[in-house]
DNA sequence: GCGAGTGGTGAATCGTGGTTCAGTTGTTGT
DNA sequence: ACAACAACTGAACCACGATTCACCACTCGC
């Protein structure tokens, strides 16, 4: 028995799928979903159209691994975010911040992974990743209400509607093209944010100014 | 010169382009953008694929019809619901209670109309659609500062916000489902996006319990 | 170096859905 | 009824992009 997979190899398969991937994403970053397309794809990571079929099914698989990695990294940068944080209030004043911070840093990226659909086969992918980041705001106000910062409230559609207003703020087609005021913009949706939460105008507004944003 | 065209036959035509649209319309409401298709558009409307082309250069220009009925119709209503209330805050209650009421009597057609992305041709024509909505809100939201019931703030960015925060929550993948519990919805997003405005917790919500909601 | 088997190739295939057009049907004014 | 023309038809055409597959290239263990 002549041949059998070695760990070299393993390894260059591992890097192959990786930047096949990543090509995937580049694209994707540059030209938004549509920009995904097995044949760019490939080019970009240089190689042949149906060596892609090697290492994924289809592009259904392939879209749902670039969605898999965004995930895994952006839902780690906001728990992250909050663990850092002193308190329940200032965890939830960081994770919103720094969750639109990191979209701000790549914008049509963004958009593509939380709001361009592409095929209803992905919807249940896209699904989870949203659902995660709910749940990681709903984490951190829920936290905040128990501890008495926040008033009672449903924390499943509050974190829903904070999704919302800080994804069409920062790249929804009406939200301010980019201009490095991107840190302003950030404190302006944040203090929105919280105040959509019932915390008061005036305590918001200090707490924004003074969390420190982690963007990597 | 034997055939000119009659008021009659004026007419008829008329009636197959509304009669188009609406199978567009339709067609939308039921199977989202995807299912707008000639085909499906022209058998819905009782003719032949072809002859959707002796009323709409293409299907981008279809679409856009659809869209720009809809947003006349939107945008009236909205701006119906502001003239109508008695006061400046009132009129911006009612206002974000109509748009999210409006939005969940047709959640498919609006969520087509609103997020779904068709073809970069048909960017431009979405974003005047979302352009007049938040510029509704916005001129609500400025007349409530202008009479000192709300904080100062970036008008249109807050306008922007509750665009994001009413649509998530209504018809975003993870809005709730449908349950009949409308109303409550509606008035929780309701509080939500006027506290986000700047409004405490309180008068918000005495404000969003007396409101009476503008549907047709 | 060789046989066995894996990885890679890219042109051809396929499916989908918008668009076209030669032929048919319907309407108008005389 | 007829000429002149518009409207309608739907099968054929076309573009696009995912997927396949027969063939080539390489790696492995001997």
């Amino acid at each position: 028995m002549p041949y059998r997979r070695t760990e070299n190899v393993g390894r260059r398969l591992a890097a192959r799928r990786a930047a096949i991937i990543a090509a995937a994403r580049e694209a994707a970053s540059e030209g938004g979903m549509a920009a995904v397309q097995i044949a760019a794809v490939a080019q970009r990571a240089g190689i042949a159209a149906g060596t892609v079929y090697r290492y994924f099914p289809g592009k259904t698989d392939l879209i749902a691994a670039v969605l898999a990695e965004i995930s895994e990294r952006e839902i780690g940068a906001l728990r992250r975010a909050a663990t850092n944080a002193p308190g329940p209030l200032s965890a939830l004043a960081c994770v919103i911040m720094s969750f639109a911070a990191r979209v701000l840093r790549h914008r049509r990226l963004a958009f593509a992974a939380i709001s361009e659909p592409v095929d209803a086969t992905l919807d249940p992918i896209r699904l989870k990743f949203r659902k995660l980041l709910a749940a990681e705001f709903a984490r951190c106000i829920a936290a905040a209400i128990e501890s008495g910062h926040l008033p009672e409230q449903d924390v499943t559609l509050a974190a829903v509607g904070v999704l919302g207003l800080l994804v069409e703020g920062t790249i929804g087609p009406l939200a301010p093209q980019p201009s490095g005021r991107e840190r302003e913009l950030v404190q302006s949706l944040a203090l929105t944010a919280l105040r959509a939460l019932g915390l008061a105008d005036p305590r918001a507004r200090g707490l924004v100014v003074q969390t420190k944003v982690i963007v990597d």
